[in-house]
DNA sequence: AGTCTTGTTTTGTCCAGGACAAAAAGGGGG
DNA sequence: CCCCCTTTTTGTCCTGGACAAAACAAGACT
C-alpha cells in the first residue's frame, strides 16, 4: 500500500502489473534473476518503478507475445531492443496505416475516424470493412505502438471507437435468425473483445444467429450456455498471447463437455498456427474464413 | 502452475482470483487469519478451492462492495450470510424485474431481450430507456445474482447484450457535434464499462460531443487526452466498489493536472455519496442528472 | 446535533527467498 | 524432416513476517 505515488512519475508494483500485464511475482523474480527491472525503493522498502522502465517492460511484453523469450530480452539494452523491434517489423507486411487514420487516432478525432469507417463501409460493405480495414489496422496499430508512434490512450481510443462503430453497424442489420445458432465467447484467461466482435460481425452479415457472451467465460458456464441457448456452434477466440498448452487443454475439456452434434470453432491469431489437427474442432484460419465456414455448415446440414 | 484442475469442480488460486476479484494475497491471508476459505491441497501442496467456497467468496465480495467489512462476513456461516443478503434486499426498491426479462436472460434469448429494449426505446426514447429501464435493471440483476436466481453466464449475457443494444442505438443517432466536448473514461482501478456507456448515451442524446476512451485510463494519459482532444469536460465514472480515498486522491491530482477551464464531472454509485464538496468538481447524482448538467453548462457558456 | 481531532483495530498489500512443474530448447536417432 | 528424450529456462506458488492505509470508536469543541 504505502506511498501511493499518485500517477505521475513513479509506479508501485501493483500499478506496473496493471500497466504491463506482468504479475507481481514475475516482476520480482525477474529482478532477482536478471537484475532488471531494478526499481528504487520508498521509505518502507517498497518498489517504485520509473516510467522509463515501465515503457521498456511494455516493449518486452509485446515482443514476448510474438514469441521472444524473456531471457534474451531482459539481457538486452534499450538500443538492442529497438533493433529487434525494427527487424521484427521489416519482416512483415508493409504497414497500411494511412496518415489520415494515424492522425485521427493521435488527435482523438472521433468524427474523422468514423468518416473513414463509414466510407469503407459504403465501398466494401460490412464484411469488407472488417476484413480489409479493421483486421489489418489492428496489426498496424500494434506495430505503431511498439515503434512509439502512438501511446496507450491512443490505442484505447482506437479500440473503443472501433468497437463502438462495429456494434453500431451491427445493430442496424436486420437479424434474419437463420441457422446456425452460434455462441461466441473466449476462455477465462483471454481478454480480447475486439476479435470476438469482428467474428460476430462476419457471422451476422452471413445471416447467422449470434449470441455473444462477451469475453472471459468459465468452461462450465460455456457448457451450460450452449445447452440453454441450444447452440449449433460454439466459437472461441484466442489472441496470440494465449498459452498454447492451456488452449489445447481447455478445448479438449470443452469438446467433451459439449454435445457431439455441437460444432466447436476456434479462431484468432493464437489459434491459427498451433491448434490444427485437434479432433472435433474447426480452426478458422483468418477473419475471411468465417463466411465460407458458415456456408459449409449450411451445406452439410441442408439435407434434412 | 501444476495440476491445472481444468475447469470443472476445483479451482486454483489464480482461477479464484479471476472469478472473485480477490487478490491471491488476500485469499491467503484470510485463510491464515479467519480460517476461511480452507481449500484442499493437490500433490504439490497448492490450493484447490471448491465451487461452493468460490460461490461463498463471491457473495462476500459483493456484500463488501455494499459496505460490509470482511471480519463479520468471514466469521458468518452460509446461513447467516443468507440472512444478511435478504435483509439487504428488503431495504431496497421492490424488484421491477418483470418475469419476461428475467426469463429472456435465463434462456439467453437475444431476440426477446432486444424486443423489450426496442419497445421501451419507442415508448420512452433513448434517455428513457437508460433511466427507466437499464439503470434500475442493473440493480435488480445484481440482486437476482446474489439471490442465486441467475448465474454468472446470465449476467455476462445481460451485460453484453445491453452494451450491444445501447451502442447500436447510439450509432444511429445523428452526431450534432454541438459543444460541450466531453472526454469519458474511468480511473485505472475501475473496470465498469456499462455505466460509462450509459453516460455516453445520455450525453449524445443531449447533443453533446462525446469521446469515450473506454475504462482504465492512467491519470497522466487522461491529462494528455484532454489536451489533444481539447475537451470542455472530463467525465469519470465510479462503481460503488471503488475505494473512497483513492477516488479523492485521483480526482484531486487530476483536477490540478487539467486546465482550470476544463470541468471535471464525476458520477456513478461510488461518487454519489462520498465525493461531494470537492473543489472544482461537479458530482452527477444519478443518470437522470446528466441532461440538466449539460444544459447548465450551456447556459453558463452561452454569453460569448 | 454536527464536525473535527485522536487513538485503536481491522485489513490489504508487500517482501524475501525457496521450491517446483510447465514450456521451450537442444540433441540425437530413425 | 519428424519424433522422443534430456536439459535449461521461466512462471507461479508457497510460508510467515511486516507495516501502512482504511475503518471504526471515543472524546472535545464549536
Amino acid at each position: 500500500m504505502s506511498a501511493h505515488a499518485s500517477g505521475l512519475s513513479l509506479l508501485t508494483i501493483s500499478a506496473v502489473e496493471r500497466e504491463t500485464g506482468l504479475l507481481k511475482d514475475t516482476l520480482r523474480v525477474w529482478e532477482r534473476r536478471y537484475g532488471f527491472p531494478k526499481p528504487i525503493r520508498d521509505e518502507a522498502g517498497e518498489r517504485l518503478y520509473s516510467l522509463e522502465d515501465v515503457g521498456k517492460l511494455r516493449l518486452i511484453r509485446r515482443l514476448m507475445d510474438q514469441g521472444w523469450r524473456p531471457g534474451k530480452l531482459l539481457a538486452a539494452s534499450a538500443a538492442e531492443l529497438q533493433l529487434i523491434i525494427e527487424a521484427e517489423q521489416a519482416s512483415r507486411v508493409p504497414a497500411l496505416l494511412a496518415g489520415e487514420i494515424l492522425d485521427a487516432i493521435r488527435s482523438h478525432d472521433v468524427e474523422a475516424l468514423r468518416r473513414v469507417f463509414q466510407q469503407t463501409l459504403l465501398e466494401k460493405g460490412l464484411q469488407g470493412l472488417v476484413t480489409d480495414l479493421v483486421a489489418p489496422l489492428n496489426v498496424d496499430i500494434g506495430e505503431a505502438w511498439m515503434r512509439g508512434d502512438i501511446g496507450v490512450p491512443d490505442e484505447h481510443f482506437y479500440t473503443e471507437q472501433t468497437q463502438s462503430f462495429l456494434r453500431g453497424t451491427l445493430a442496424s442489420y436486420a437479424r434474419t435468425g437463420k441457422p446456425p445458432r452460434v455462441l461466441l465467447t473466449t476462455l477465462p484467461e483471454e481478454e480480447h473483445a475486439l476479435g470476438l466482435l469482428m467474428v460476430e460481425v462476419m457471422l451476422t452479415a452471413e445471416g447467422a444467429q449470434c449470441c455473444s457472451l462477451g469475453p472471459r467465460m468459465p468452461l462450465a458456464d460455456i457448457r451450460t450456455s450452449a445447452l440453454t441457448a441450444s447452440a449449433d456452434i460454439v466459437a472461441l477466440s484466442f489472441s496470440s498471447a494465449f498459452p498454447v498448452r492451456q488452449a489445447i487443454a481447455g478445448i479438449r475439456t470443452l469438446r467433451e463437455a459439449l454435445l457431439p452434434t455441437v460444432e466447436l470453432w476456434v479462431g484468432g491469431a493464437g489459434a491459427r498456427d498451433k491448434l490444427r489437427n485437434e479432433a472435433g474442432v474447426r480452426v478458422i484460419r483468418g477473419i475471411g474464413d468465417v463466411g465460407p465456414a458458415v456456408r459449409a455448415w449450411r451445406d452439410a446440414h441442408a439435407s434434412h
